[in-house]
DNA sequence: GACGTATTACACCATATGGGAATATAGTTG
DNA sequence: CAACTATATTCCCATATGGTGTAATACGTC
């Protein structure tokens, strides 16, 4: 029951798909980690991460498009938080997951190399 | 709540990064749609997905490597199935995010159109 | 205006996708 | 064994996408 209709039309599967990419790459998971405590100026971000601030800023944009973020400006500083905390739980279930069940290229990047097959 | 650990390492965020990316594409949520109701054979998915062969089979065996799919030979035929269906709560949990961000983004628009100008 | 902050624009590079074709492997059948 | 089928694997190529950095531009404050 819980298991759901993937019976979306072609915009909607690519709608998620364009999603699951954006939640697909380390600078913004970094990001979002960053940002879950509390929101977070586009310079304090730069810092913490040690990126350069454009960068930064580019993810975020996209971040904020995808409706994830939300954004505020104090002064000339613009503080970002989070708008859609669904992503912890997808990043939870991502991991519970991910650290389950993984073979060949996934095994040597958290170093436990089980021979299995 | 769920307020869920993002203090990850570096491996770890990368080994979860990869693992959207992996679902961030359009035929691979297809071949997964696929297989939701049931095995397949690599020949029917080609088929329902109208995609050549090596082609879907490279999909499959990345979704394979990861440990999202289960494989069975029988005969010369070789049946995937799922075999992480939290896939299927991820499509889940992302689908209503994504509906949900089309609303906050457009309000959002809205607000920010008739704040500046 | 100058300064600090954030975004945008542009170019560069890495990655990965899809296609095609060719070959390898495994299982079946004659 | 040989021929056939289904799948996997590999190589090459063309291309698209996306991340990053540098420079330029906008926005807001003083």
């Amino acid at each position: 029951m819980a298991t759901v209709k993937l019976e979306l039309g072609d915009k909607m599967l690519d709608l998620v798909a364009r999603r699951f990419r954006l939640l697909g790459d380390a600078t913004r998971l970094r990001i979002l980690q960053c940002l879950e405590p509390g929101e977070q100026s586009v310079g304090e971000i730069t810092l913490r991460l040690s990126g350069n601030q454009p960068n930064i800023s580019k993810h975020l944009q996209a971040l904020y498009d995808a409706g994830l973020l939300s954004r505020r400006r104090d002064g000339n500083s613009i503080f970002y938080s989070i708008a859609d905390t669904t992503i912890f739980e997808l990043c939870d279930l991502v991991c519970h997951s991910a650290t389950k069940s993984v073979r060949t290229n996934y095994s040597e990047l958290i170093g436990r190399a089980r021979k299995r097959r």
